[in-house]
Order: C-alpha cells, then structure tokens, then sequence
RNA sequence: GCGAGCGUGGCGGAAUGGCAGACGCGCCGGGCUUAGGACCCGGUGGCCCUUGGCCGUGUGGGUUCAAGUCCCACCGCUCGCACCA
C-alpha cells in the first residue's frame, strides 16, 4: 500500500497546466458525428474574487458539461464577463481608479480562480460585455428595436434612486427599494429610453408551456406572477358635468349595478381638470401634496388606511344611467390599467374599506347561493366569490359567471365598453444616468429630432477620459464634449449624442449567442446559433428568476420575429442553485462571516471545495457554510487515493479470490451514479461514490476480490468521481496506467445482469409490523415467499395461534400477514 | 392578505406508499504513536425487564394490510408577490 499522502497543492497546478496547454475542452466546431450539447453558467459580475455562491454554482455546472462530454456528447462550456454596471462603477469611485482598470483587474482574478478550480471552460470564446467588439452588437440589437417601434422615448413617472443617482426598471425595485444599494426609491416625472416588453407578454406566456417540467415551478410561477394577466373589460363612463368619457378597467363587470363611486388616481390629468377653479381644488391640491411626499413604500402599503377627496363631479354609469361621485384616492395606481375604476364596495376589499372610511353606500349585487343573503350593514368585508346576481336589473337571477361574459357583451354591442387584457408587466425602462454602461446609438438633432447611428459607425464608443465618474443625475457622458458634440448623420447639422447608458441587463439579454462564436461581421453567426441552441442546461441563480430571464426570453423572441434564430425560448431547461450563507445570514465582508472559495483552495485544493459544496445537500437548496465540512471531503479524497491506489498495486499480485459481491456493487453503483448525475443529485450521488470507495478500500485491505475486480472497481470508481473532484481523478487515472486524460475517457457503463439482485432480504410483517427477515431469490413468487413466511418460528410466536385473514405479498421484497381483528 | 414550498437524530441530509435515519459531520471507545487536532478500526435516534422488545419523521384526524411519503385541519418556518381594480 502506498503511504504517501495525496498533495492536491503540488498536483493540482500541474493538471491545469496541462489541460490549458492541450485545450482540452475546446468545443468542436467541425464535428458532425457527436451531438452537441451546450451546458451554460450564468457568467459573474467581475466585482472582487469569486464568492461561495459562485463555487456552488460553478462546480453544479461543470459536473454537468464534464458528464455530457464523458457520455459523448460535443459540449460547448463558455465563460465571459457580465462586465458593465453599477457595482462595478461604484467601487471603481470609492477607490478612485477606473471603472475598466478595476474590472478588468477582478476579472483576471476571477479567471484565474476559474482555472484554479478546474472549471472545464473553453476559453477560446470568453468575452466582455464592456469590450466594444462586444456593445457594438449590443447597439446594433437596439437599433433593430428602434426601428421596429420597440425602443422608444416617453415622459413618465419612473422609479429615482436617490443615492445611486439614476432611474430603474421595475423588475429592479424590490419593495419599494434599490435592488442595488438599498435605497428608499422616489418617483419622478422624466423622459427615458424603454423597450416595449409589452409586446410580447401573451408570448412570454404562452411560451412557458415549453418549459413545464424542465424549469422550476417555482420560476414559471413567478413569471407568470410578474406578467400578471387579468381578463375583464373596459366599460366607458361619461363624466356628467363635463360628458367626457372615461375608460375604466375591470375583472368583474357583472358588479356594474353595485358601483356606488368612482375612483381616479390622484396623478390623473382629469383628476385636476375636474376640480380646476371649483371649490374643491384646494382640497385635492393638500391631498395631491401628501400623496407625492410619501415614499412608494407608504402608499403601497396595505396596512394603512386608503385616502382620498371627492372632486364635486359625477360619473354616469352606462348600465343603469345612474350618477355616482368621482373621488381620487391613493390606492387607485396611474400606471394599471386605465388610471381610473368604478368602485364595487360591496365585492371589491379595496373599495369596502374606502367606502367606510368616508361614508359611501354599499349595495350588494351578488348573493351568495345556499346560504343566508347578505346585509350590507352587518358586513365586515368584501364578498368576493361566486354567487347569484341581484339589483342588477335583467341580470337578475343569473350566476356572476354567466353575467361577466353577457354585460361585457351588451356592452360592446352598445359601444360603451369591450372585452379586454391587462397586463401587471410594464415596459422595460433601460436608459441609466450613468458612466459604465453601453451607450445608447442615438443623436438628438435639433431639426431631425431622435436619428439612429448609422450600423456602419458602430460602436458608439464609451469614452474613457471622463472627468468625474460620481452620479450628478445626469449621464457624467454629459461633461465629454468632443464625444458629445457631433454632426446629425441625416443632415450634418450640430446635433448631440444621447448621453444614457443602457441597463446592464440588456447587456446579458443576449450573450448567450454570442459564446457560439466570436463574429466579427455580426452579433453572431446564426448557422452556429442554429447548431447549438436552444441552451440544453442553464444554471445560475435563482435571483435571476424574473429579471435576466424574462429579459433573455423577450430578445429571443424578438430575434425569432427578425427571422435571426429559429427558436422562441433561449433557455432548454434550468437548474437553479439554492443560496451560500453563513450562519443563516448572507455572507458579506461587513458582517464578517465572508468566506471566499480561494481560502478553501488554498487550504484543501479545488477537488475538495468543489465537494463540498456538492455534497452539502440537494443543489436547489440553500447551503449555510457552518453546517459543512472540508475536512471529511478532504478526508475521504485521501480515502479514494489510498484505496485505487491499493487496487492499482494488487495488479501485481495482491488481489485475492473472486468476490461477485464486490463485482455487483461497482456495476449497481454505476447505475445508480448515473442515475443521481443525470438528476443533478449531486449530494446522493457522492455518497454513493463514498460507499464504493469505502467497500473497495475494504476488498483492498483484506484481499477479497481478484486484481482484475479490484482494479475494475477503482477504474469504475475514478471514471464516476471525474466530472466531480478533476485533479485528484486525473492523477488516479494516469496512476493506473493511462496515458490519455480521464476527462475524455467514455463514461462508464453496466451489465444489467450485475445490476439484477439476486438474493435480497425479504422482510415478513405480522399486522404491518416487522417480526422476520428471510433471505430469499429474487425470482421467488407469492406462493414461495406465504410458506417461507408462515414457517418462521418468529411469525408462529408472534401469530399465537390466531388465525390470519389475509396474507399480503410484494414479491419478492415483503409478506404480510394480517390477522382478524 | 394572496401564491408556492418545507417541517426526519446533536448537525447537513437519505428513503418508486413496503425494514425510517443511507452517506458525511460531530461525539464516544479502541488501535498506532514519545506525542497528536495525522492515520486506521469499531460504536452512535430514544426508552426498557437489554437473547429480545416498545416508542419514534411538527400537532390532531383520515385513507390503507402498510403512511416520513397520500387526503383534511391546525401550528411553525422559508421564499415570491403585495392596494394590479
């Protein structure tokens, strides 16, 4: 037995080395013979080293892309750089040095963490989102929105981020604060870039059906949240004073008759007309000053009370001709729908609780069936279900089913009103006041108005000389004057460039396609995108669940509408790992608890922290670094690397008699193995490598199997372990006498006949309770297993001569007797 | 509030409705050592009258020959959305 210890610091190194100099994992782009199959990471912020998350997911994925390439499969594995945005600028600010100085310095350091690691990258394609061979394809991908109507400009009420000086997109909100810095975000009236998402809602939505089954639930169900669709109808009311119409969005215009006001969002422009010179102008003018002063938060909490001021006009309700009072509340939102509602008291929670607050009638339209009527007086809340339609004129008497679908009928057939969609989903803001971004490819020109750059002055470069990086609410784009200043490419007069960035993410909506090849002509080549994608295995985080994916989703269906891919979705199937904490709180350098991968490379060797994370528990789940352990990883390593070590010497002469045992164990764990893999079961599959390694360890200290069987086994038992722990499986293999990389050798395969059981234990139960194990064969039948059981001399103790009703068999795994009771 | 998911030893976690606790950590005992926080071997859910038996998967009910697993109610935790009309 060889008793020199494993040294992962002094093997390690050498194999990278050698991998690296042999572009082992180079994906093939001329073969034709294997399938191909593209196992893609979400690719990391460069902001500092590599984080525990990142070792988690990372190491998930290049199990996959390592088994795929074992299993025969042309794999194509890229890594790149989401490179742009705010983290990244943010602390190239606090250090006072250039945002690209600082992130092409973290990206270094993660590349090399990236190899230190063993990550079966092919680097011959890695890229920079900031590189502008890079965004000029990402201009290029807004120029085609533009022209199509899907990039466009419009004044609204945006979401501020006060501290990071720029405006967000909704997706980056979370609770009413910066997804980024955490701060309080405001409102504010401005003129900004958005891409018309809307477009393809119903698209984003019926596309998931594709999806079923190899995303998660729970990530469909968020998007299908997130898109938030809701069919009811526009029903048109006409203000009595003035007779404008007013359109209004409902769910349930079967509780027509039950609208006793009307409500519209106090930024709503009629809000303001209608009080214009009347008594009531002063109020709302107080009201509208509370509302703007409170934060987002405030306003959108349900916890407090809904307020609002009555405008002194009316609303004729087109069913019924009645005259009910238009009031502005602050829980009628301007953005939704149509900024306005009619108030259901009696069957909306909303309008109950505002109703009684200020006093406003509830009349009840729908009553429940079976059960006593209901009186508006004693009611304590809404009514919201199904029932029978009352005061409701010829609607009477009908289920509130049926009448959703008859008023919106008559109300068509009428022309006051008509079936319609909404969507919770608004467009996607990406313009940002600030420096480390994309530019947006556009010049304002005083007499031309908004002109495209032309494709052929592609990039719009970002200037690296700014003077001042810091948020001033305006792009620092702004201060560079000889970028600026530029001649209108439609008539040559003095115009200016836009001065925005673009949202990181539109960055990442497509980088994707690009890893299919490093184009010079194009975004990409999409003969090569048509042979590798759609995406067979992603894997990243789950905080991207809405965000990157929804907008990935939307560029690909746009680039199918261009006629530029030939496939809807991007993303084939999705793993999502669960999160890295520390104690159940998340790590982070303030808090003290940080732990970064290269310490545990740097303690143990890459084999050892790739481990670890996967044998922490189910990949989906959250791993709290507290519960593991490196050490039994790093023990167990050195356990395989005794044992296979053992087992390469007994070809010498020290393997002992056939063992069937040890045979059958090898062949069921590869079955099972590759079972758990192909089920991203990282944890359980390692421990199934754990209980072979420990039975060969056993067969090789006490001489049970012959050589050839030992060495099989430790053949078997290298192989399985390879797309988990890299380099210690390496040095096995070629320790076995290989010369060629374990990496691409065939994944091993099973004889069925091994895999069959053939003795097992048969369990005997009296009334479900175990009283008897008997040893039995595998083919053995009902009738075989009742007389084996009922000759047990512990089933005749436990049976105390009582008589049995029933005899269960499960051949050949469990009989049991159940006895009259 | 709405939606989704989850509750199993001291800990992370295993378990197509069919022997609960695989595998590992930790702990205990032993070996090897001048010594070890190295390495090796063994034990380890609780309780008991200790050959053997009883109890045990958040709580209470149900279905079943048989329930951690399926159904109902409740308690607790996590995540997502949150005045979307």
């Amino acid at each position: 037995m060889d008793p020199e210890r494993y040294d992962p610091q002094q093997v390690e190194p050498k194999w990278t080395a050698a991998w690296e100099e042999r572009a082992l994992y180079r994906a093939d782009e001329n073969d034709t013979e294997r399938a191909r199959f593209y196992a893609l990471d979400m690719f990391p912020y460069p902001s500092g080293d590599l984080h525990m998350g990142h070792l988690e997911a990372f190491a998930g994925g290049d199990v996959i892309a390592r088994l795929k390439r074992m299993q025969g499969y042309n794999v194509l594995h890229p890594i790149g750089w989401d490179a742009f945005g705010l983290p990244a600028e943010n602390a190239a600010i606090s250090r006072g040095i250039h945002p690209k100085t600082w992130t092409r310095q973290n990206i270094d350091t993660q590349r090399a963490t990236f190899q230190r690691l063993g990550i079966s990258f092919d680097w011959s394609r890695t890229f920079n989102t900031c590189d502008p061979d890079y965004y000029r394809w990402t201009q290029w991908i807004f120029l085609r929105l533009y022209e199509r109507g899907l990039a466009y400009r419009k004044a609204s009420p945006v979401n501020w981020c006060p501290h990071d000086q720029t405006v967000l997109a909704n997706e980056q909100v979370i609770n009413g604060h910066c997804e980024r810095c955490g701060h309080l975000v405001e409102k504010r009236e401005l003129t900004q870039w958005f891409f018309r998402i809307t477009e393809y809602a119903q698209a984003l939505l019926d596309d998931m059906a594709e999806l079923e089954d190899r995303w998660s639930d729970k990530v469909l169900t968020m998007q299908r949240n997130w898109i938030g669709r809701s069919v009811g109808a526009y029903v048109d009311f006409i203000i009595s004073e003035t007779g404008q119409t007013v359109r209004i969005f409902t769910t349930r215009p079967d509780t027509l008759y039950g609208a006793t006001f009307f409500v519209l969002a106090p930024e709503h422009q009629l809000a303001e007309q209608l009080v214009a010179g009347t008594e009531h102008e002063a109020a709302f003018r107080r009201f509208r000053d509370t509302v703007d002063r409170e934060t987002e938060v405030e306003r959108l909490s349900t916890e407090r009370d809904k307020t609002g001021v009555f405008l002194g006009a009316y609303a004729i309700n087109p069913v019924n001709g009645e005259r009910i009072p238009v009031w502005a509340a602050d829980y009628v939102l301007l953005e939704y729908g149509t900024g306005a509602i009619m108030a259901v008291p009696a069957h909306d929670q909303r309008d109950f609780e505002f109703a009684r607050n200020y006093g406003l009638p509830v009349r009840i339209v729908v009553q429940p069936e079976g059960e006593p009527p209901l009186d508006p007086g004693q009611m304590t809340e809404a009514m919201g279900h199904e029932g029978v339609m009352v005061n409701s004129g010829p609607y009477d008497g009908i289920p509130a089913g049926e009448a959703i679908r008859r008023v919106t009928a008559d109300l068509a057939a009428q022309g006051r009103g008509e079936f319609a969609i909404n969507y919770r989903l608004r467009d996607w803001l990406v313009s940002r006041q600030r420096y480390w971004g994309c530019p947006i490819p556009i010049i304002h020109c005083p007499s031309c108005g908004e002109v495209p750059v032309p494709d052929d002055a592609l990039p719009v470069p970002l200037p690296d000389d700014v003077a001042d990086f810091r948020p001033k609410g305006e792009s620092p784009l702004a201060t560079v004057s000889d970028w600026v200043n530029v001649a209108c490419p439609r008539c040559g007069t003095p115009a200016r460039r836009e001065t925005d960035t673009m949202d990181t993410f539109v960055d990442s909506s497509w980088y994707f396609l690009r890893y299919t090849g490093l184009d010079p002509e194009r975004p990409f080549d999409p003969d090569r995108v048509a042979r590798w994608m759609p995406v067979h295995q992603y894997t990243g985080g789950i905080e991207h669940a809405i965000l990157h994916l929804l907008y990935s989703r939307f560029f690909v269906k746009f680039l199918h509408d261009l006629g530029l891919v030939g496939f809807r979705e991007p993303f084939r199937a999705l793993l999502n790992q669960g999160m890295v904490v520390m104690h159940g709180a998340a790590m982070s350098k303030s808090r003290g608890n940080l732990v970064e991968p290269a310490t545990i490379i740097d303690e143990h060797g890459a084999d050892v922290a790739r481990l670890t994370m996967l044998f922490a528990g189910p990949f989906e789940d959250d791993v709290d670094w507290a519960d593991v352990s490196p050490e039994g990883m790093a023990r167990w390593i050195h356990r395989v690397w005794r044992a296979v070590r053992g087992a390469a010497d007994s070809g010498a002469g020290h393997g002992g008699a056939s063992d069937p045992a040890l045979v059958r164990h090898a062949h069921r764990a590869t079955q099972a193995v590759s079972d758990d893999l192909e089920r991203f079961r990282f944890n359980t599959a390692v421990a199934k490598l754990m209980t072979l390694s420990n039975d060969l360890a056993d067969a090789v200290r006490s001489g049970r199997g012959s050589a050839t069987e030992q060495r099989d086994t430790a053949e078997r038992l290298v192989l399985m372990l390879a797309p988990l722990a890299p380099f210690v499986t390496e040095e096995l293999w070629h320790a076995l006498g290989h010369t060629e990389s374990v990496h691409l050798a065939a994944w091993p395969g099973y004889d069925p006949e091994l895999v069959r059981v053939e003795r097992l234990t048969c369990v005997v139960q009296v009334d479900g309770k175990v009283r008897d194990r008997i040893e039995v064969t595998a083919d053995a039948g009902e009738d075989d297993l009742r007389a084996l059981a009922l000759a047990s001399p512990k089933v005749k103790a436990a049976l105390a001569d009582r008589p049995i009703a029933r005899v269960i068999t499960v051949p050949p795994k469990l009989v049991n007797l159940v006895t009259a009771r």
